[in-house]
DNA sequence: ATGAAAGCGCTAACAT
DNA sequence: ATGTTAGCGCTTTCAT
């Protein structure tokens, strides 16, 4: 085996220091022309690639950003949310150089044993939280230790995170005024879990969207649901026995759940009960009948974690960065035509 | 801030040098019990988290594997086949005490730019690809590099590369026969991409059950797909120009679309035209009429996958492992009742 | 069983 | 603009 090669090495080829091979590497300016292109040359032909590692140590900065999911059973396999979410974050990681480390916890054991690890020194540059639950004991640990972090979506009022999240009471408001507008007295809600911001706050847009026109809501229509096909099927079957004729679904997935258990029923949509989902994934568009729903940009509020979490790692110390993304509401055919 | 802890201050802590901790931190035998128990107090009581990248540098591992997903556009972000493979590489992961990255490469130009980066030294240990094609231009620069790997998916015949997969031949006569068996007389397919072993082994399948059984393959009734919904659908509407009344498709996603132009249509599943798909993901449950499929072990081959390349990194060179997991044929209604 | 000491390959401060 | 040098925090011989 021919000698691994180092910056030493490098340097001795194009007679300079392993420091100018260093700074030619790293883009510093204080390199002559004619020597940064010599030894951009020996490094293209030996097929150079510097020791990750010995710069990690080095620079005290590895490169590496962390992405954890918290454990979530189902939804994670069954919602394309966090597919389009990982296009996202990926996307903004691979533009910025930097790598992603992936931290999917299955069980409480798991998570315990792994965030020591996230927070180890040397390993991870800063940290993207999808989707904790409001009061994520991980937010904690990750405040205390310094980490640089970004959550996805917002966190407890009290905490001094840095988030990003789109506008899901505003987006919920927009939602079921279609509802209104389209002619539907009984409106009832499936919701997403209660203990995440997501959930709370399209349910606060659902109640704010009804009353702030009078209407006052009959809680036998809100089902609580947590995001999921299956509950929210199970849900809407129950539903269904308060005669709603209109129904806003906190997810595409819970959507298709209530459409699954219409269809089941034998009501008509929407001619009998008009939906409403959230988040505008691919099989929004091929239901039956297609789905009203509200666009969230999740592929950008991905990126744009990345984005944010990036400026937090290069200012060091700084104030809670929150962002906030508006939503769409795009018109297909499950509410029938306004 | 506090001073940075080190071996060297919790070695002084517990009153023994810094390698005695390294010791006990890495299991190694030669600590005598009390000075083991000593130390690991102290490290309990401080928090103490060694640094990563010194790790790396000084051992010559860094306890990270990569995956790399080859750029696919869409179906990442359609198909549940990604996130359920995802569940079994984290978790083979997770139990090995070893960090994943992840590579999703979106664009040649990403992909031309991140290799480097996957091949560059000291940052992984070993890498894992998910569903490369055939001649996958990545798995020569892997073989070239030394770079221990597992390809998910058999790759070309003539590559010495390791891999795992599930016996798609055999599941795809399985597949089939049942069709066979159930009286259809014109049975069709819709193939997957036939850059990948998956598709093409699928199809060999599909010949096999038909020819073995002196059946003359009509050659109309193979449509060629790539693993996706729409391209699904349409594929669906053409074959029915030719009256099938039973359908192979490669892949659930694909037999949702076929579903869903039979329905379009007006064609009646099963008693019309009978379905059967491949993967046994969770929408298959679900949908109308229930799809008879064959499961794959989708999870077992991540956690398989990760557990081969372990061993791999572990024995250092060594003749190219090779693994095949058995499928099975899950029925439900949509070939009607044998 | 424990300690001393030599690196691992790089960055960055300092010197020229 | 370039070279010299001192670490970064760990693992791993090699002594004892």
């Amino acid at each position: 085996m021919t000698e691994r090669l180092t910056l030493e090495i490098i340097g001795e080829l194009a007679s300079v220091s392993r420091a100018t091979v260093s700074r030619v590497i790293n883009d510093h300016p204080n390199v002559s022309p004619d020597v940064r292109e010599r030894v951009r040359r020996v490094i293209e032909e030996t097929g150079f690639q510097p020791n990750q590692a010995a710069r990690s140590l080095a620079a005290n900065r590895s490169g590496i950003i962390g992405l954890i999911i918290p454990r979530m059973v189902q939804s994670l396999f069954t919602d394309p949310y966090y597919p389009r979410l990982l296009q996202g974050i990926t996307k903004g990681v691979n533009d910025s150089g930097y790598t992603l480390s992936l931290f999917l916890f299955h069980t409480e054991d798991e998570e315990d044993k792994l965030i020591p690890k996230v927070l180890s020194r040397g390993l991870l540059d800063g940290v993207v939280i999808a989707s904790s639950h409001l009061d994520d004991p991980l937010i904690w640990r990750l405040l205390d230790n310094q980490m640089p972090h970004i959550i996805i979506g917002r966190p407890q009022e009290s905490i001094e995170a840095s988030y990003v999240d789109v506008d899901n009471f505003s987006a919920a408001i927009t939602a079921v005024s279609h509802l209104v507008r389209s002619g539907r007295k009984r409106i009832g809600t499936i919701t997403g879990r209660l203990d995440m911001s997501a959930g709370i706050d399209r349910l606060q847009g659902y109640y704010e969207a009804l009353n702030s026109r009078g209407i006052k809501v009959d809680e036998k229509l809100v089902a609580v649901g947590d995001f999921e096909e299956s509950v929210a099927y199970s849900a809407m079957l129950r539903l269904a026995e308060q005669n709603p004729d209109g129904i806003f679904a906190a997810s595409d997935a819970m959507a298709l759940g209530a459409l699954r258990a219409l269809n089941d029923l034998g009501k008509r949509v929407p001619d009998e009960v008009a939906v409403v989902g959230f988040d505008d994934l691919p099989p929004a568009a091929t239901a039956t009948p297609t789905l009203t729903t509200v666009r969230q940009p999740i592929k950008r509020i991905g990126e744009l974690a990345v984005e944010t979490l990036l400026e937090i790692i290069e200012e060091g110390v700084s104030p809670p960065r929150r962002r906030i993304l508006p939503a769409e509401l795009i018109i297909r055919k499950s509410c029938g035509f306004i």
